[in-house]
DNA sequence: GATGTGACTATAATCCTAAACGGTCACTAG
DNA sequence: CTAGTGACCGTTTAGGATTATAGTCACATC
């Protein structure tokens, strides 16, 4: 639930304005129903009663607004596992639930909002700054849970921190990221069990 | 270097006919050329001085001899891998030396013959069953490399064999099936390494 | 200076029809 | 019976004209 974006180029026009939202909320509508390429930003405009060019005031264009709307589902899956795995009282736990929660998530998303879920997937085809800044929020959590188990001892200390890190990333990313979990539906209710013991065994002291 | 074929529905026409296999190498050579989508079935036969009308008394369909064509290229990989993975000694490098020799046989598929890669990938998605001939042939590979770990004492005994080499196989998929390595490309080099490390590490004793 | 727009262009999507393609079948030749 | 094919059909594609869309700009209003 934190504000929109976090890194990107800060786009055009002033950052906060009651039209910029305005045009956040007109797309997260239209591109959840009609999606990205069957709304034009002539339909945004009219739905909210100026002209397309004074759109172009406060976007650079109709892909940065697309990165805001992808921008803001992501951030939702993130709070969504935030608040889950703030539950779980063990690293071990806290992982396990990571996992769990982001991957169920993420598929909820695919069947409940699937034109959402393509410009997600889209994006993180084409590496935009909200997917590249999802990752690192990943990274970030999986780096504390890892860094929290070994100091109490839960998780081995040898292999680097980073090491670690990265190949536990590794395993998830095939199905946290949107592009990659369309191809792994099949398996995205067993995938984070079974590998969460996996990862949980490497990581045996 | 194998036969042709393990599963799928034994097709048309008698098995094992001089013309079968010219079909096969036309298209083996077209494919590779052209492309699947842009070789025509008139293309193969009159690349091989018959009508399209007898193609069909050997094959139910184009995509059919596309299987065939793919079953090839998959059943080449596994026997570099095999051969590969038949120098290294200890069961521990065995897996190091069959997952890196695995992906780094699709990657060079990937950038050396792109157009039979496509059919590769084509095929993952569709699960065509050379492709599941295929994922099975790796996870009894998967399997026996496991065994022999357990049974020299390199690897751990307690998690139940089908349960460590099915998450195995979840690890590596995203790297030797063709439809996800495409999108994993740009750590197709550095995962093999980072993901064997990981997976040895769950399996100590 | 801030808010807002209609008129414009170059590119991309859409639509349409003729050609090409996958696949079948009745048939011929030996 | 085996080897082999031309002619045919329903569906998919190619590509070219047409339309729609992203994005800009000079200008208006307050």
């Amino acid at each position: 639930m934190s504000a929109t974006t976090s890194s990107a180029p800060p786009a055009r026009g002033p950052a906060d304005h009651a039209v910029r939202e305005q045009i956040v909320d007109a797309a997260g509508e239209h591109f959840s129903r009609y999606g990205y390429a069957k709304t034009t930003v002539s339909d945004l405009a009219k739905s909210i009663g100026f002209s397309k060019a004074y759109i172009y005031k406060f976007f650079d264009s109709k892909e940065a607004i697309g990165e805001a709307i992808c921008s803001k589902t992501l951030t939702g899956i993130v709070a969504t596992v935030e608040a889950a795995v703030a539950g779980a009282s063990t690293p071990t736990e806290r992982f396990r639930q990571m996992f769990k929660v982001l991957v169920a998530t993420s598929v909820g998303l695919f069947f409940n909002d699937r034109k959402l879920y393509d410009i997600a997937a889209h994006a993180a085809g084409e590496q935009w700054p909200s997917c590249r800044a999802y990752r690192e929020r990943i990274n970030q959590m999986l780096t504390e849970i890892v860094r929290e188990g070994r100091e109490s001892g839960e998780f081995e200390r040898k292999t680097p921190l980073d090491e670690t890190v990265q190949a536990i990333d590794l395993v998830v990313q095939p199905y946290v990221n949107p592009l990659l979990l369309q191809y792994n539906l099949d398996v995205a209710e067993a995938a984070p069990v079974q590998l969460s013991n996996l990862v949980l065994r490497s990581l045996a002291p």
